[in-house]
DNA sequence: ATTTCCAATCGTAAATTTACGATTAACGAT
DNA sequence: ATCGTTAATCGTAAATTTACGATTGGAAAT
């Protein structure tokens, strides 16, 4: 087998890590995400208007920390309601605390 | 939202949270990480010799971790020592911390 | 002065991210 | 059946990230 990056074997919790600090690492992600937490929940057009950014660009991200599992999306016609995914955010919250000790 | 000195504020932690997260946000860098914590300080060769990557890879990741605040180098020449810049990595923690609550 | 060792930096290619406008899809209301 | 509203998706360009091998730089030893 050879040494390509595909075959390193991460601990599975730093590669869950690392997923959630990589949905993180943007500050537009990190704004949305502490909207959500004041908020509970929110539209994707309440961001639209919060934020400079193109409606696509916000979907975006949106996607992404959906694709973290740090949201979850219900369809809410013709809107769609974000909420924080609570169980993940719990895995998200432990696991960074362990990282930090 | 009001344009309050706590909102500014707020956006600077949001920058920061995120230059941290985003330094976070890839497995080999938290390998790093876990790494210098448990060793307290290593140095570079003794990173390639645990990670199937190139020198020059592991030389990156640990100029981004220096970027972000979380690690220091020390030389002791022929080698540099690094660890973890306890100044930053408390801020650091402390962000993850009120961020998550 | 030359050699040796370690690690940073350079040059690069491929993949990914970020942003935008335009388009499409889904649904309710008219 | 058509129209509005909302948000995802498409197509794209520019910037960044990730990886590598090759080269360079600095300090100690020969």
């Amino acid at each position: 087998m050879e040494k390509t990056t595909e075959n390193i074997i991460f601990k599975d919790d730093s590669k869950q890590l690392a997923r959630f600090a990589k949905a993180l690492g943007h500050p537009t992600r990190i704004a949305i995400l502490k909207h959500l937490e004041n908020q509970s929940c929110c539209f994707t057009g309440d961001l639209v208007d919060i934020f400079p950014l193109a409606q696509s660009t916000i979907s975006q991200h949106l996607k992404e920390l959906k694709n973290a599992g740090l949201i979850q999306g219900e369809v809410n016609p013709p809107k769609i309601k974000y909420c924080i995914n609570k169980e993940n955010w719990k895995i998200a919250k432990e696991l960074f605390q362990g990282f930090f000790e």
